[in-house]
DNA sequence: TGCCATCTTATGGGATATCATGGAATTTTA
DNA sequence: TAAAATTCCATGATATCCCATAAGATGGCA
């Protein structure tokens, strides 16, 4: 089974900006780093850019190369490309989880997201993105209520089953 | 034959948390985890933000992948995909029966749906659920009564057959 | 068809491992 | 050399594993 990251877990960040990476997501960038091996810790990719901002988003080696890939496939000078490599490769880093499955979040990073002293990790299928807490809150009302006004043939749901497959 | 989730059946949940997943289930959940072999126990999949929140629902790995893969299909970064992502994967965990064929229900799905020592588990075809039994109840009981008001022409059991396949 | 042996199921309890988290000690680096 | 970052150790809580048992269900077989 390729598993992906699912679920959502709160977790504590201690003075120096440590948190546990859940236990779950560590067992999927494991899968998803080539370098890997048992006794080893896994990399993977944070991207701090993302499209909206709000939230950091954690890629496996594996996931992060598809798009990679994918941008490599612009034309070279496209304003698109350029803006693409600004958001998802100069606004990223890699990092390393610790024996016991942390990572240090730095001070640039809680900033950029707001983070205090707890943070939120929710499993997105091939990422997870880290939100704080009362910011995640807030997305999750916009998504219900935004969901609740869309009309009949708006609905990803029902779209979904119209998908080919 | 393939199997499909059938029936209903009313379980104890212990101090733990632990509940036995119905036998015919059992049966279901192994078929449907491409990786299960006699000996081991199936993984499955289990949602809990579904649209009405009040239950938790159940799907094997094959049927959640064919759901996972459609969302793939979807732009990365659209509002959609992260809209399903987001009721989906999200609002998902992993879970493996035990030898025994029980699950743990942790604090926080128990307190999803109001769980105390009892759990109502039924049968949905493709996928199963698991109640409240007196949430369940009124749940029966309001279908019932939103059947009853029905025209002939909103019979579901009518237009089941004028179906194209 | 009545009875016994066996298997499966549902459930419980205790032991063990893993996880999340904190603090101290040590190294790096600016 | 002080501040920041990294490594190492410690611990309570939670989750997981292992074993036990009683009640049904199943299946032969006389």
């Amino acid at each position: 089974m390729i598993r992906r990251f699912r679920g959502e877990s709160l977790h504590k960040v201690d003075a120096k900006g440590r948190v546990s990476v859940p236990a779950a997501f560590r067992r999927v960038l494991e899968e998803g780093d080539p370098d890997f091996s048992t006794g080893s810790s896994p990399n993977f990719v944070i991207v701090y850019g993302g499209v909206r901002g709000s939230c950091l988003e954690g890629y496996t080696i594996n996931s992060i190369s598809k798009v990679d890939k994918l941008i490599s496939k612009l034309p070279r000078f496209s304003k698109d490309r350029e803006m693409l490599e600004r958001f998802i490769n100069t606004q990223s880093t890699y990092m390393q989880l610790d024996e016991t499955g942390r990572i240090v979040l730095s001070h640039r990073l809680k900033e950029k997201i707001g983070i205090g002293d707890e943070a939120l990790f929710a499993g997105m299928g091939e990422k997870f993105q880290i939100w704080e807490p009362k910011n995640y809150q807030n997305e999750l009302n916009a998504l219900d209520s935004s969901f609740k006004n869309l009309s009949e043939d708006e609905n990803p749901f029902l779209k979904l089953d119209q998908l080919q497959d």
